[in-house]
DNA sequence: CCACCCGCCATTGTGTACAATCGCGGTGTT
DNA sequence: AACACCGCGATTGTACACAATGGCGGGTGG
């Protein structure tokens, strides 16, 4: 249980105290992202101390973390029993699904009305990281950036509430794809993005929004969610009811 | 630090086991209900140690009821100085009416379709009880009890994300309520509420988001939205620089 | 031999002390 | 007289110490 997330110690006050600047932050991002790439398995424990000593941090800025994370649902925190990575059930993976192509026809609607030249190209953009991500083969990079793609474009709808409730929702279906996704493919192809983001710079609505429901529909046929998980996989079925052994053995391939 | 807040008086720390859970939800929930009945005006400040002393409970807890307070948006918290109640401008208002808008009729939808007798049957207690606080003059009662009809109606929809989204969408609104209704009429009109309850019970989907849609257009036609509010209203207008000079004075009649 | 009970240990929950930060008011200079 | 700078007080941010809770294993009785 020694360093195996070394990097981070406590940044000088470099950053400002807008962006990434305070501890916080940087623990949640780490956290995060290390749950994205898997090197953080659905149902690991995660323990305060444990992270308080790998980020040089006290359980104080450990718990602002995982109260936040678990508060976007990647993280499921039990009174008086810990933390765990949360392993999102079948059902649950289809309740965020349902909400999310409920909130990303609105968005894509509000977008196409809103987004600015420059957000467009911010968007291009993100398509273009997104694909070295995935040439270059970090599928973990890419499947956050490909959430954050969605996120930004959440943005360009210009409605706070939708970005939050976005923010969550990616999130959790980031765990969700990390966690079902047949292994086989590119999980948003980011051609369907930058088709999406013509339609948008075209003001089309109708098509915007055809292809992001389409999109939608392409992302959850790609993972395993009708229920053939029972088989080799004892684990994820009761991953939510278990605190986790040993985090050391990545549970189970799918 | 005049107490205003004195109607929360301190529980007797014997009995702080309360059954509503742990004390955390005690304070949330406290402060949630003084700033729906208007005894916290927008832009009031919330000093944690003021707080901890009126609650008979350390930083600490305050701290975690602010911030979820805060992820609520019913409570701005300001990086180095402090939290205070938030004061939505107009433009954050439409934000919100249009989020729910559109969480509402998807809620409906799925209500319709998985609504239990016995959720049904909660729901007009809701109203039942809701009524009785409108009859009883409790207006800051009364803007509770209705939002938690919606969310009980977003239980009915079963499904975890609305739920929760629906939750932060009500406090929100009724935060709004709170600060813009004109007066003069009641908010949600229980009556609108029994007639979902009978759609809902109908199973007719076309009826109840019919009825859910008018009920929004009601409640924000109630509401003085309509930049009328720079007049008599600096103080509203700038609300969200200031950190409150003299909580004393009840800032704007509107 | 198995099951139940009890006490220990690990981990989280809470309170509190201390450090850092920001706003504000006094003071000096132009 | 007005502006700017600096130090002070108040309040939040962080760390840590202690209390409480729950799990787990040893031990004992049936």
């Amino acid at each position: 249980m020694n360093e195996q997330l070394q990097p981070l110690k406590k940044q000088p006050r470099a950053g400002k105290a807008g962006r990434s600047g305070t501890q916080d932050d940087i623990v949640y991002a780490h956290i995060f992202e290390a749950i994205l790439e898997q090197r953080l398995a659905p149902g690991t424990k995660l323990s305060e101390e444990a992270l308080g000593e790998i980020f040089g941090v006290s359980r104080t800025i450990i718990r602002r973390a995982l109260s936040r994370l678990a508060h976007e649902g990647v993280v499921l925190l039990r009174p008086n029993r810990g933390a765990v990575v949360a392993s999102p059930s079948v059902e649950e993976a289809r309740q965020v699904f349902m909400a999310r192509r409920l909130v990303e026809r609105a968005i894509t609607e509000l977008a196409v009305q809103h987004a600015t030249a420059e957000q467009i190209a911010d968007l291009r953009q993100m398509v273009n990281d997104e694909r070295d991500s995935f040439s270059r083969g970090d599928r973990g990079a890419g499947i956050r950036l490909s959430g954050e793609f969605h996120l930004k474009l959440a943005e360009a709808a210009k409605n706070a509430p939708l970005i939050s409730f976005q923010r969550s929702l990616v999130s959790q279906t980031s765990l969700i794809i990390a966690q079902y996704e047949s292994g086989n493919r590119s999980h948003c192809s980011y051609d369907e993005h930058t088709q999406l983001i013509d339609a948008i710079e075209a003001r089309d609505a109708t098509l915007a929004v055809d292809l992001m429901m389409h999109h939608m529909d392409h992302i959850d046929s790609k993972l395993n969610l009708d229920e053939e998980s029972a088989s080799d996989d004892l684990h994820a079925v009761f991953s939510h009811l278990l605190q986790t052994k040993k985090p050391g053995r990545p549970t189970a391939k799918l």
